[in-house]
DNA sequence: CTGTGTGCAAACACTTTGCAGGTGT
DNA sequence: ACACCTGCAAAGTGTTTGCACACAG
């Protein structure tokens, strides 16, 4: 079920295609997100990199690639935020960044995964609104802890 | 266009039924999220609240109110979280709280407020998933902001 | 070599906890 | 009178900033 967004050895040619000079956090950090590709709190990295990075490291290092449009932030129910890794789509799309895709949270893994198939449906506001983006979470139960337990 | 939700000589009577003692903090607080008709930030609340009160009794006040239902969470795209009055319709029903209704952040003046009449559309999750509960924030522009420049 | 990333220390912001005293019922 | 709320102080947690050094290009 892991399925990778990117390919794992690309790590250095993505960071290079984002005007990213290629070190070993960024590395580090990429291929985490890439291999778990789930959206993932800065704890959960700075945990989960192999090497230790100073924390400031990772803070820095994660909302340059938020600017550079390599993640996105992903809503979370308790107020602190996610990261995820954006699809190859995203990648080449020249960053108007509007992820209309659900993202749905594990009540009972806690994970937090981005549905990509899935696409927000149409809401209709009130008169006088204008939309211009939309963000959907749902709680549930993924199906690794459906079926599993 | 001010939709208070409830009578605003009420305070009282709702911390009551709440099993709530009235004090000045709690009426203030709950009266100010009423007359706003939107959700508030901790440190909105702070700022509005006529009597100065503790940081730190704000924060338990608005904890105290989720608990038992009075208030619900907003989720924010920020990542702080925001707080606005459950409607009518919440405090009768027995707590289950599913809150199904849409919010909408205003990107010009930067106001969170629930559009009570607009419904989540039901998704429909890949197999395996079960669906809970569902967070949708839109944000765009409001009516106010619209029409008024 | 130059500009940028990293680590460390410290500052800053946000939230929670403990306790003494005041207030609602 | 009793239980609970409040304010203050302090601790805990999460995030940002400044600066010197190290490293990628």
């Amino acid at each position: 079920m892991s399925s990778k967004i990117l390919a794992q050895q690309n790590t250095k040619g993505i960071l290079k295609e984002f005007d990213l000079r290629y070190t070993a956090c960024r590395s580090e950090i990429l291929d985490l997100l890439n291999q778990k590709a789930v959206a993932l709190s800065h704890a959960d990295i700075e945990k989960n990199v192999g090497a230790a990075f100073d924390r400031v490291t990772v803070y820095r290092t994660l909302k340059t690639f938020v600017e550079k449009g390599l993640i996105h932030k992903v809503l979370d129910d308790e107020g602190g935020s996610k990261y995820a890794l954006c699809s190859e789509a995203c990648h080449r799309s020249d960053r108007h960044h509007h992820h209309d895709h659900v993202h749905f949270k594990c009540l009972e893994c806690g994970e937090t995964s981005c549905l990509e198939g899935i696409t927000i449906p149409a809401i209709s506001l009130p008169k006088g609104y204008i939309f211009e983006e939309a963000n959907l979470l749902v709680n549930g139960v993924c199906k690794k802890c459906n079926t599993g337990s």
